[in-house]
Formats: C-alpha cells, structure tokens, sequence
DNA sequence: CGTTTCAATATTGTATGCAGCTTCGAATTC
DNA sequence: GAATTCGAAGCTGCATACAATATTGAAACG
C-alpha cells in the first residue's frame, strides 16, 4: 500500500544529495555500473534519474563518454549568485504587493521563533538549513511557484560554497555562529511596511555580500575536495 | 566520424519542440510504446529524454502512471512570465556595468538590420523567433550563463502562449506585424548610456505588457487546442 | 439505471544482454 | 626517452524481456 516512492525517486534523491554534496569530485566521471551497485539499482533507472540531474545543471553529459560531475570554478558559483539575486529580488517584490498581512506576520514570528536556535547553533549545516528555509519561505510569499522551483535548484547547486562560507565566518568569529539574522528582520519588515524598494535592495546586498567571499569560498573547497582526509 | 550526437540527443529535441507546440495537450498522459514507435527509437532512450523534460518543467510524471504534459493554465503562464521579468531585469541590470561598448553596439546593429525583416514580416513564427533571438543576445551581455539557461527553459515553455498573442496583435492590427521594436531600442539605448534604472525599468514594462494578456492569451489557447482542424 | 467487482488488457518499471565506442597500457618505432 | 600504434578491457547506448501496476469494460449486484 505504501508504494509511495519509486525507485528513481530514490536514485534520484540519494543521487542529488551526492551531486550537492560533490561526493563526486567537479567534473569526475562517473562510472554508472559502479554507481548503480552502491545505490542497488540497475543502470536503466539509474540512467533516468543522472539524466534529471543533467537537466538540472547538478551534472553533465558527453556522448559516449557518460556522466560528470559539474565543473566548480569561481565565476559558475558567481554567476549561481547572480542568478539567485535574479529570482530572490522579484519574489521579494512581488510580495511587498501581494502576500497577506497574515502571511508576512507568520514569516516575522518563523523569525522570532528561529532566533534562539539560530544565536545558539554552531553547526553550520544546521545554520544553513534554517536560513534557505527562511529564503524559500519568503519565495513562497511571492506567490509563484517558478521562482521557488528556481530557487530550489540554485540552492542545491551553490549549498556546498554556501556551507564553507559559513564555516569561515564562523571561525573567524571564534566560533560564533554567524546566523544574519537581522538581515532577514530587515527584509521582513520591508516587506511588511510594503515599502518595496527598501525590501528588494536589503535583500539584494544580502546576497551580494555572500557572493563576494566565492572566489575565496571555491579556493578552499578545492583544497578540502582534494586533501586526504577531514 | 560525424556520429556527434546521439539518438537520446535527438529524441529529446524531438520532443522538446513537441511540448513546446503542445503536440500533447495540457495534462495528457503520455504513451511510451507509441511515441517510441513514432519516433524510432525504443523505451529505454525514450524515457531518458522524457526525464530530462519532466526536470526542465515541460513534462511531468507520476509514479507507475507516467508521463503527462505540464498543464496550461493562466497562473502558470504568469508565474513563468514573471520569471522572465526576474531574470531579464537582472541579465539588463548586469549588462548595463559590464557589457563592453563593441558588444552593445553589436546588438544595436543587429537591431537595425533586423528592422526591414521586422517591419515586413508576416509570419508570427518568424517574428517571434527574431524576438527571442534578442532577448537571448542580450542575456549574453550579461555575461551570466545561468541567467541564460534559465531564460531559454522559460522561452521555451511560454512560447506557444506568446506565438497566440501575437497573432492577436497582428489581427487587431488589421494584418500588420506588431513587432515592437521600439521597446527594444529603448532597452539598448538604456544600457549603452550605461543608464541601469532606465533600461530596467523599460525591460520590465516591456515584458509585463505581455504578461497582462496572459489569462486572454490562454483561453484562446485552449480552444486551439481542442477544436478538430485548424 | 447507477455501482461494484474482477478478470482481461494495456502500460509502466527495471534487469539484462550485447554492439559499438572509448580508454588504457604494452609493444614498437623514432 | 618520447611518441605512436594497436589490441584488450572497460564502459556506454540501446533494444528487449518480463514482472509489477494501472486501466478498462463487461458481468453481477443493488
């Protein structure tokens, strides 16, 4: 009765966490027989769900020549930014004009509710988490689900920068979890102000900030993709 | 030697511009053996092509079901407009500071030459393919690659809607070619002055013209779609 | 009549096999 | 030694087969 999930789905999900997670290393080959014994499935499926993840800009394809991981340089991760900027501004201002009172109060009280854990967290994939469910929470205000589908994507596509990111402000702060959290309150009250500008261009530097540190970001993720161990 | 591309390759596009033109009508489930036959190819490539369109949005699925065609309906016409509007506004933005003055007097050129073309053309298909074809230099000058994968997966999936409108326009307009070239100049004009707000501005109400014939646009649509002939 | 049941039929899900292309490395040449 | 050739091994591309699931429609029931 519980035949919920097939199994591509399944592939698909492990496969997409691996991707993000860049268990394959940027542009490694993958190797789908292998692959398809470690994920217990045979090739076909398998195949179907790398092909998604190929459409979702997680991999590549070369005929004949299979399935690699995404390549990882600065300017992709830039240009994810940018992109991000793109679709999280335009959801922002549409719902600076469409969301409801009641809407906007619920995403202030998320915040309210996430501020103590957000003060207290030190892991940084906890960290991360509870802010891109604050960023999608907030597309979903928009009222259009393209943007969030979008947003989604890039999300998973830029975690992993994201995560390093994040680790180094922490360490740089000593150890303090560096949660943005007034930021998010900034956006917030724009949006509940329905002041749009004010909204849109916090939300703009908000990301912009980020986007500076990837060229610094990438850098690190290479030495850590590729020394032995930790 | 020239064995470049493969028959996934091919059957995807194949399929792409079938769902693009809604070959298959919004929601209809999809028949795998059929299409195949039709197609030349068997199952297995088949369904590689058809998961790449489920992830690009043109399809979608349901487990032990299938394959279906997205649905149509105007609030999915206006969120994909809308994301348009995001990702144009941001490919300008970014333009405006970074695009070089050879590369933007490039495309004012191309819109010269393409005036002739434009003022005479008829055919609503060639017009609108000169349209895209603009939209998609100038998010080359934003020098942002996802900016522009994603503006050709919207093209993509709105184009059937916007081929309607402008055989709407063109009707309305006594058989004159609606090709609004003006608007685009205005954007050019905007970025080569490097003046970022105007050229947003104008890029914006540009496109959201169009969005406002949406809900128009779609009921025509359907009843394309499912009248016998014509 | 409208509903329900259930077996026949159709369709999808996945494993497997093999042809053809790519890769790798040892032997050969310069 | 470095470059090249070429055959063996490995991998991908695709067709096919069959199991699992969904759909259909006719018969039975209310």
């Amino acid at each position: 009765m519980a035949k919920r999930e097939s199994n591509v789905d399944r592939v698909y999900e492990a496969l997409r966490r691996m991707a993000a997670d860049f268990a394959f290393k940027p542009d490694q080959r993958i190797n789908e027989s292998a692959l398809s014994e470690v994920l217990g499935a045979s090739r076909t499926p398998l195949r179907e769900a790398l092909n998604r993840l190929v459409a979702e800009g997680f991999l590549t394809f070369q005929n004949n020549r299979g399935f690699f991981c995404r390549p990882l340089t600065p300017s992709y991760i830039m240009d994810l930014y940018e992109a991000r900027v793109a679709v999280e501004c335009e959801a922002t201002r549409l719902a600076c004009t469409r969301a409801s009172d009641e809407d906007i109060a619920a995403l202030a009280d998320y915040l309210n509710r996430m501020e103590p854990e957000y003060e207290s967290a030190t892991d940084p994939e906890e960290l991360l988490s509870m802010d891109e469910s604050f960023h999608a929470r907030l597309a979903q205000l928009s009222g259009n689900s393209e943007l969030q589908r979008i947003l989604n994507n890039l999300n998973g596509r830029i975690r992993y920068i994201r995560l390093i990111d994040l680790k180094r402000l922490r360490d740089r702060a000593g150890g303090k979890a560096p949660g943005d959290i007034s930021a998010h309150r900034q956006i917030v009250e724009g949006i509940a102000t329905r002041n749009t500008e004010a909204a849109v261009s916090a939300m703009r530097s908000h990301i912009e900030k980020r986007r500076e540190e990837a060229t610094e970001a990438v850098r690190i993720a290479f030495s850590q993709l590729y020394v032995p161990d930790e």
